[in-house]
DNA sequence: GTGGTCTAGACCACA
DNA sequence: GTGGTCTAGACCACG
């Protein structure tokens, strides 16, 4: 398990943090039958409330992709799932778009912006 | 001027006030000199409240957009000192990085996001 | 006459309109008896609003200072006024302590500051 | 925390408490890293209304002195990324550049500003 | 509980 | 008429 979240990001908690976890389960490392770690574990490990953690269980369980048992049990009870993200695309893309809009606005030209681009995807990749 | 918002959206109306803003200037309706309409004017238009319209027109402002003189009727304009410049180079320098971070979240591998910011330039830069 | 405003400034117009117009009898331009610019030629020279040198011409008349006769003819009545400044050099010196707090929270070192204020004080007095 | 607003000044509000809350960190009763207090406390503890407050709040985060992380009950800390400091530096030297235009506005000769800056930064490094 | 947003209505100084 | 400020009261999502 390897789940991080950006705290300075806009995305609420509890919101990357159900991401995180439906990724796990998409590669794999979470695989049917499967039991999470616990609602205290898990908010330890991300410096979460606890409250944050459960509102994603309870966010994944309405899904149907876990199940909750007395004791806060949980476990996977879904095979891979990979709807995930086709809302999230449009999100991001606004978003690319949103920044083009003002960065032609601020006169800055498609090549400059292109360059600007690489030089933060290579920094935030390499270093990541 | 042809702004309109949505009010069902979880997007802030003053962003989408602001966005709106932007992209009539990028579109050209709105040219470097030209006057706004009065606060109060497009508050009327659209249905909102001076307040709302009053921050969107200060958010401009602070990103160097147009220009607020108080009591003097007009605010407009887009500055182009070089100062203002390399600011806005920063932020917008910033807001890709964001969208990186929040790409990562959510899945989209390095290579995704690289194809669909150069669909995004395309597009823009080809209908505009 | 030499009068010049900063729009940009925070300082009403009228205020530093009829500031500058008390200069200009302090230093002796203007003295006891002599006619001012009519209220449009004035308006005129500065770029601004009738309403504005108006105003002006009021606070003067106001304070003792000018006499206004019909037709606008505008004369001064008193000798040189050097009641100008006190409260306005604690004002000033208010906003130079403000200065220093904020110098301060941001880690700037007094000798910076200095430095910086003596950057300014050169390139203002030598390029007006 | 010993803050106090002036309701009869004719400075905002809001900028009376920026500019106490400086005070507080310049003079040490809130450190790096320190909580500020919430806005509804502060508002009650002030008599102003919640959103002066958090006009000042958002005033003191813009020029980079606290960080708000919403929801996250705190916010405070004053940053020193290096980016940042340029910016400041940029700011302060404006406010320094506007103190001139106003003081020559007023009749204050540069000598005299000279002066009086000196002055004030004498008293202030000596008694801090 | 927190900050963030929005509305409604008011007053001010300035132009 | 303008923008700027302030208050009062409301709702929201988040933690």
């Amino acid at each position: 398990m390897n789940v991080k979240v950006d705290p300075s990001s806009k995305i609420p908690l509890y919101q990357q943090l159900t991401q995180q976890l439906l990724l796990e389960i998409a590669t794999g490392n979470l695989q049917n039958g499967d039991q999470l770690p616990s609602i205290r574990d898990l908010a330890g490990q991300t410096n979460l409330n606890l409250h944050t953690v459960h509102k994603s269980y309870k966010e994944l369980q309405k899904r149907g992709i876990i199940a909750i048992k007395p004791h806060s049990k949980a476990f996977v009870i879904i095979e891979k799932s990979s709807k995930v993200k086709k809302a999230n695309l449009q999100q991001i893309s606004m978003k690319i778009e949103q920044i083009m809009v003002e960065a032609n606005v601020l006169g800055i030209s498609e090549h400059l912006l292109q360059q600007m681009f690489h030089e933060n995807l290579r920094n935030y990749y390499t270093e990541s």
